[in-house]
DNA sequence: CGGCATGAGTAAATCGATTTATCGAGCTTG
DNA sequence: CAAGCTCGATAAATCGATTTACTCATGCCG
């Protein structure tokens, strides 16, 4: 009677204890597998705990352990497919290992960045997969390194000397739409791309760049600089289409870096009425389901989201389970997923002018 | 010279109590902002915070409390920019209420839904968002009230007699894209729904129906209803449509109730050659950004994702906060973004009256 | 038979904070 | 001067589990 546990509160380990004749220490003892108690003892706690319908509470559970059972991850958003997926991925992969997740947004800033990490150090996480803002230099990864975190960088990072780092192989990606583009016989490219400086996103201009020039030397690439932000890069693209006006030799072909990159090039087409593949091309790093629907559906570099989520899980659950060794820096190859967007260069023929 | 801290383990209480001279009850107080300090010791124990860089435990601190300082938020998926919106806005409402998100995707399965919601109890978070698979009758609403627990229903749901819901008007938005198509001229129009029971998406063909029968009597309305599988959905519009083949009078326009509907619809219109709105109209429930960008821009009624998650949260935190009073069913009303893939029936360029 | 290993079980310490009950000092009041 | 009160501070209980250290049998062996 002294127990009472029906109304409110939960049944706790010791309710269970009382009712099935025990001490505390047995019923731990049994739910965590331990042999050395009796059957008769073993089968009684297992039916205090169905009667009870008792559950370990994980909080009190982690309590004891300096590492609690705890994954978090850190993307920048959660509002892309490539970040949803990834989540969703992660969060499968650390249940299956017993672990809960929790995920958190940086918003693309890296002050946020820094905090959210040290709100998930108080929480004594077992261990961290940031995907970082910018790169492996940010203020979150020195953190890590400071306070002596497990932890694994994904996406916008190529190597680093403490983590390990898993990410999609941009460069190779890059170089294999160069072979595509340059293939098909074009020859004046137009690439848009960040103005962030992401290892990542320099891997994809340089790896195209030099793919391009290794397969055709007089191939002429033109860079567009832009940030995330829609209004910005769609000022600068009309600047740099304007300044083509009349003059006949524009690009036959842009190669976008980023997603929203590809929808403000796309719209940027539709505004001065040029259509894919005939008046240009065009191809994207960075695959949505939307991409299909448009018309012409968008070529574009699809990135291996779950085998980047799968390593990383793996190399962080190493780490934590006391993996020794020299960090690994991870590439994952891309599929790239040809569409209409692309075809032979539209001035080959005949002179193609889309009027302003 | 007893404890060290300097090595691995983090300060603690205690760390910061010796070395301000006091107990930790009193470094307790003096962090939870108790009057009942001398200035003196106050200033000792934060010298000391400051110098250990000591941070309360917030697991540690939630042990005492029978509901701890953690929200659960509960979505079908975290890939569509619906969800992603919601999860980060609810994300920044929790923290600026000093509370933590743990946010989980039940991936479409009522199963697992339920399953992380035991696994939210276990953690004795101290209020859910759910946002339920199908609506309001399943298991997991289910598991809610037979546990006690606290929460809100949110997006695909209309009203319950427990839980406070919110979620967007879906027939008053639905009624004005009747308005608009009818007051356009059109006619026949096909409706492409869901075959979930879900109430909201009931209540979208509903209001639809209803809306534009009042306008014009005349109106004839198709429904092709489909699971959210991109592929069975195709292959039912295909025969839908196939069925047309020869004879004169299609449908004028489509709505779709559902983004991936919207998506297919547009695929298979580009798979007949028709282009919007010249051939047919086009709009959808449920806006996303590619749809400014297709050929011709689609239009789409705008969800208030932000309204919903803080009308949400404000109702949860109430009910936390102890509120009494029977549930609130919350209708948050949408948007309507006129773009130009709807316009007047094909063949009917003059006339804005119907036929009769 | 004494000594030692083994098996089964439990009391108590522990994790890091919060909260309750208590205590002592200083001050007022009858 | 004793009783009563207030203020400030603290020892100890508490939350719910895990783990250590210890007890008590029993069994085996020399």
């Amino acid at each position: 009677m002294a127990h009472r546990q029906d109304q409110q509160r939960r049944p706790s380990i010791h309710d269970v204890a009382d009712r099935a004749g025990v001490s505390a220490a047995t019923v731990s003892k049994v739910l965590s597998g331990v042999a050395t108690v009796k059957q008769e003892n073993a089968r009684r706690v297992l039916d205090a705990v169905e009667h009870l319908g008792y559950r370990v509470d994980p909080l009190a559970s982690d309590m004891r352990r300096a590492r609690r059972r705890i994954i978090g991850a850190i993307v920048p958003e959660f509002e892309s497919e490539f970040f949803g997926q990834m989540v969703t991925r992660l969060e499968s992969l650390a249940e299956e290992h017993g672990y809960t997740l929790v995920a958190a947004s940086s918003r693309e800033s890296e002050a946020r960045e820094k905090e959210i990490l040290a709100r998930m150090h108080d929480w004594r996480v077992a261990g961290v997969v940031l995907a970082p803002v910018r790169n492996e230099q940010g203020p979150a990864a020195w953190f890590m390194k400071a306070n002596g975190m497990t932890g694994v960088l994904i996406d916008r990072v190529l190597s680093d000397e403490v983590f390990d780092t898993v990410s999609a192989d941009s460069a190779a990606a890059s170089a294999e739409v160069a072979r595509e583009l340059v293939g098909r016989g074009h020859r004046r490219i137009l690439v848009v791309g960040l103005g962030v400086e992401a290892a990542t996103v320099r891997a994809r201009l340089d790896g195209f760049r030099t793919a391009a020039l290794a397969l055709a030397p007089d191939t002429r690439i033109d860079v567009v600089l832009a940030e995330s932000d829609v209004e910005p890069l769609r000022a600068r693209l009309r600047d740099y289409f304007g300044a083509w006006e009349g003059k006949g030799e524009r690009p036959t072909a842009v190669y976008s870096l980023f997603l929203r990159g590809t929808l403000v090039v796309l719209s940027e087409f539709r505004r001065r009425g040029w259509h894919c593949p005939d008046d240009i091309s065009l191809i994207g790093f960075d695959d949505a389901e939307w991409m299909q629907v448009t018309w012409p559906a968008i070529a574009a570099v699809v990135q291996p989201v779950n085998r980047i989520a799968e390593h990383a899980m793996a190399a962080l659950f190493a780490r934590i389970e006391g993996a020794q060794g020299p960090p690994a820096a991870r590439l994952q190859p891309c599929r790239l997923l040809m569409r209409d967007s692309v075809g032979p260069p539209a001035g080959n023929t005949a002179a193609h002018e889309g009027r302003g």
